[in-house]
DNA sequence: AACTTATCGATAAAAAAATATTGAATAGCC
DNA sequence: GGCTATTCAATATTTTTTTATCGATAAGTT
């Protein structure tokens, strides 16, 4: 089920943490070894190493990698280059918090407008929020390839229809409800009671001692 | 690394799965197998039986689990029944909304308070904002076992430590970035970035065809 | 120039997870 | 009451993922 051409998933998970881990060294460093990068956020240097081979072979002997291409390398494997459009169904705290939030641009993400039936909400947030009726009208004109899902859960896979009716060709999904969809839609559920699961479940086991990423 | 007594990891992350499927049931529905959960949810029966096994023994043959037993069995595993308390750091956007969620108190998380050091926001979204400065005194007061980083990615490492010397045992992070702390403290991250790279990356990919829960 | 050490990359081994197989139990039916 | 179909549970197999080992390469050192 979770295949992917090339890379793991598990690897693919990875990538964006050594980006961030770059991003956040030192402008002066300008090398740095698959040792160090395993060590700095406690991996096997093997899989490190492995995984950064997915994307680069600048690494060379006794020198390590180039911070800079390396850098460049994953970003351009992850698609940050890239920028892909976005709609959002569903304007409450979460949806309008994502549509506000402004640091996804970085990543290669436009979120271009949001949609409720709440109508006090129409027009809101600098002219981005529409009635979902407008929903079909606005994509086709504006063809946005991903759907943002932020409704309560009874009406997420109602929204997911709609979006892929929208011919929208991925979904990232914040409702807590597995959606349906036909072959062909990627679907990422950003289930956030999965982490609230964990979290909760370790804390009451003592004495708890580890560090996850994501999931 | 990713270790846990008795269930995998993996099999933490489904659970929270299986119970948003056994909520999405019509409550006329007394029972449901392994096999009609699998079916729904695209996985394997001997899959589902296995997770279901960690946390209940009450599927019998020829009839599967009783629905409303599961799901207190689910909810009880995974902690939904005792209340965590949980402070955020980081009154943006993001951070604001998850105070105004409401939604997780079904999941046993109280949200007790937020801190920011704009001064603008003190005492906004109910009185429940505060400033940065107070948050080891208040803490000191409320105990939360749970801190939330809402921070832009240069502050969050700040935050965390703050959150760890007032006693906080978990820490949920939306900042892109990876934390370190002692042993004792449990990290999830909500890595948008990762799950942005996920859908980025599938859209370049032709055909795609996938379909991923969380990662 | 030879030696040492850090590092990559490939291959091999081990561990973990997913899937398949089989046997036992039980409800419904003949 | 015995037969059949369904389903759980235990065991076995396969696949995937992680970790270890080894040889090669290149920078720094003597």
């Amino acid at each position: 089920m979770r295949k992917s051409l090339g890379v793991s998933w598990q690897t693919l998970q990875r990538l964006p943490v050594y980006l961030n881990y770059l991003k956040s060294l030192p402008s002066e460093w300008e090398r740095i070894s698959a040792s160090a990068i395993a060590a700095a956020l406690h991996l096997n240097d093997v899989q490190v190493r492995k995984d950064l081979a997915c994307v680069s072979s600048s690494g060379r002997p006794k020198v390590g990698y180039p911070v800079d291409t390396l850098r460049r390398e994953l970003e351009d494997f992850l698609g940050y280059h890239d920028v892909d459009t976005a709609v959002i169904v569903g304007a409450g705290h979460l949806g309008r918090a994502l549509l506000n939030y402004g640091g996804f641009e970085a990543y290669g993400l436009k979120i271009l407008a949001a949609f409720d039936v709440e109508s006090t909400l129409f027009g809101s947030e600098g002219g981005k929020i529409w009635p979902l009726a407008k929903l079909g009208e606005l994509c086709a004109q504006l063809h946005p390839k991903i759907g943002i899902i932020t409704t309560p859960a009874d009406a997420a896979q109602g929204a997911c229809d709609l979006l892929v009716s929208a011919n929208v060709k991925a979904i990232w999904n914040f409702a807590p409800v597995h959606l349906r969809v036909d072959e062909g839609i990627v679907v990422t559920d950003e289930n956030m009671a999965v982490h609230l699961a964990i979290l909760s479940h370790h804390l009451r086991q003592s004495p708890v001692r580890e560090h996850f990423n994501q999931c």
